[in-house]
RNA sequence: GCGCCCGUAGCUCAGCUGGAUAGAGCGUCGGCCUCCGGAGCCGAAGGUCAGAGGUUCGAGUCCUCUCGGGCGCGCCA
């Protein structure tokens, strides 16, 4: 990364001028010279003299590294043009992903209750995490992705009693999942309901027991052709039964309990629960204490997110694990009474979950706090994202009021399958080219923008193809193999030949490393994804450039050293996009 | 009532953490090669960055208040 070594070079110049500060170098706009540049406003009071001055100075302190050319004073700013062959070489340079650092980081994501089909509000939960668990370990991390079956739940336990109630035998025509569901929408319709719950309450503690597994797990698999469809990644499944049984909270309480903050008030609205006193932690709240056990000797649900929390940084251990039997995860482990002990131990944990769970995600990281792991608690974090509308209606599980994701899936690859005919008639596979293309629609369509800003989805335009759209970017990296094919193997390619053109589209070419590593950090994938549109429409403007009339760029007819130049700088475009998509889980189609 | 988030072009959104003349897509209007894929490209119109104060050489970005929208605050899960 040039832009680093740069503002190394500045801040060592700096120092020696008497002002040690790091300045961020950041891209020159188009109609100024130069590529990169640094503002110096923010100095001229310490050093008592015009921005202009300063910049005058430093451009003649500042031992210029090898890949620039030229510092340009402007203004207030100085800036910076790099040598066209070094940028060039940069820009060719093959990307690979960071080098491994220890400590792992444990994504949560998907965790669907097991009594429904897939909507798409978890469209956008799956889409998250599943990416940034991509970037993450692009940027060097070792990530494990776990989904969390909440097999004791009341929502599992409801469906799995009306299947029963009402008798439904299923025909295999629909999935199961769907069909479950509809069986759990029956019983929320059904004008018993209130009178039902002691039946329910049967079925709950079954599950407890770990009984009706076999039948969660039907659920389960249904649910699981649809993450895989969406081409999501998991390595650990964990079931709450295994949890309950694992003694997991009695174990997280124990700990808790030997903090002077967690206690049992003899008094007051209270009196006979067990509390944690957030106060230290969290300030400013109007009621500090939060209920872990309930006087009657029940736990809280975020009690138990306490304890699985507590597992997931090794704090806690007791979870037994074995390969799990399914069609589409090979790898897939499973907790299970019988498998072998095996705990993570977490560095650091991204629990991807809406962001109406940021008050009980505060207080898990509280109570990582209060047992004495503060350290623990700063590495806890919640990806927060805001519901998904649906067409402009909030969506409810309960009434049927979603679309299912199978369905957009359905929907979007018909669509797809459409536009391939029409485009592409000789195209060798188009089920498989519609599939790619609606998968990038819907995909890119969750993760684009910013995870806290509330998304609409609206069938016309998360399923469009033009546009700011996945299918733009595959599209851009369809175009390009389509050259790199009929170009076959080519020699060695001449830098110097470089025009304006080249340099403007390996100046965008670098940014990728940076897009990687700041939506790792932010824990945001739509910065890469805004990226990637910036890539490929520089790209298709490289590719449409004219000059009088003329194409201005053609690759395969371009005299010789040029022409292996922009093979090469194609190539690297070509290869970048698909890595970029890829990290966001969406496929790179060679044609479409 | 207390707390968190959001408000940028008709609509949907970016805006590199305080820097250069606020940028895209959709929609509207006008253009584009006998030549590498038109799911594309070039151009035009469209802005009181919700409003008012403040900090700063400089504010869409930071602070305060107001307005509008969403969400959370239970011995429910």
């Amino acid at each position: 990364m040039l832009r680093r070594a740069l503002e190394e070079a500045i801040a060592q110049a700096l120092k020696e001028m008497g002002v040690p500060v790091r300045l961020k170098v950041a891209r020159a706009p188009k109609d100024k010279p130069g590529d990169y540049g640094v503002p110096l406003f923010a100095l001229a009071k310490e050093l008592r003299k015009p921005p202009q001055a300063i910049a005058q100075e430093l451009k003649d302190r500042l031992p210029l590294p090898e890949f620039v050319e030229e510092a340009i004073p402007v203004g207030g700013y100085l800036n910076f043009r790099l040598r066209t062959e070094a940028l060039l070489r940069e820009a060719l340079r093959p990307k690979a992903p960071f080098p491994r650092r220890p400590g792992v980081v444990l994504v949560e994501h998907t965790s669907v209750n097991p009594n429904k089909e897939l909507h798409v509000g978890h469209l956008r939960n799956i889409a998250l995490g599943d990416a940034i668990a991509r970037i993450l370990a692009y940027a060097g991390r070792e990530v494990l992705v776990l989904n969390y079956i909440d097999d004791t739940g009341r929502q599992a336990a409801e469906t799995l009693f009306a299947l029963r109630h009402y008798g439904l035998t299923w025909d295999g025509k629909e999935k199961y999942d769907h069909f479950a569901g509809r069986a759990y929408v029956r019983l929320h319709q059904d004008p018993e309901y209130e009178r039902l719950q002691p039946a329910i309450e049967e079925v709950l503690h079954a599950l407890e027991r770990g009984e009706l597994r076999e039948e969660v797990n039907r659920i389960l698999l249904a649910q699981m052709a649809t993450m895989h469809a969406l081409n999501a990644r998991y390595d650990l499944l964990v079931w709450e039964s295994d949890i309950v049984r694992a003694g997991l909270l009695q174990k997280a309480l124990a700990l808790l309990e030997q903090s002077p903050h967690v206690f049992r008030p003899r008094e007051g609205k209270y009196a006979g629960a067990l509390v944690m006193d957030a106060s230290p932690v969290i300030p400013g709240l109007e009621d500090p204490f939060f209920v872990l056990l309930r006087s009657n000797g029940t736990a809280t649900y975020y009690a138990k997110d306490i304890a699985f929390q507590f597992w997931k940084m090794g704090i806690l251990e007791g979870l037994r694990f074995r390969p799990y039997e399914n069609p589409y995860y090979p790898g897939l482990r499973t907790s299970a009474p019988e498998g072998e002990a095996y705990t993570p131990k977490a560095e650091e944990t991204i629990n991807v979950i809406d962001v109406r769970q940021s008050h009980p995600q505060a207080l898990v990281r509280a109570a990582l706090a209060l047992a004495g792991y503060p350290n623990l608690a700063e590495k806890a974090h919640h990806l927060a994202y805001e519901t998904v509308l649906l067409e402009g209606r909030q969506m409810s599980g309960r009434k049927g009021l979603a679309v299912s994701v199978d369905e957009v899936l359905e929907e979007a690859t018909r669509r797809a399958r459409a536009i391939v005919e029409e485009k592409n008639p000789d195209h060798p596979d188009k089920e498989e080219a519609a599939r790619m293309v609606a998968l990038g629609a819907i995909r890119f369509s969750m993760v684009k923008t910013e995870p806290k800003k509330q998304i609409d989805f609206r069938y016309q335009e998360a399923l469009s193809f033009e546009g700011d759209t996945g299918p733009y970017v595959q599209y851009a990296h369809a175009r390009a193999h389509s050259i790199l094919r009929k170009a076959g193997e080519w020699g060695a390619p001449d830098l110097s030949q470089a025009t304006p053109y080249e340099r403007a589209l390996a100046l965008d070419l670098l940014d990728f490393e940076e897009a990687v590593l700041d939506a790792a950090e932010e824990k945001t994938p739509h910065v890469l994804a805004q990226y990637l549109l910036d890539l490929a429409a520089s790209w298709n403007a490289y590719y449409n450039a004219r000059e009088n009339g003329q194409p201005a760029t053609p690759v395969l007819t371009a005299p010789e050293g040029l022409r292996e130049l922009r093979l090469s700088l194609v190539q690297s475009l070509q290869r970048t996009l698909a890595t970029g998509l890829d990290l966001l889980g969406i496929p790179a189609p060679e044609v479409m």
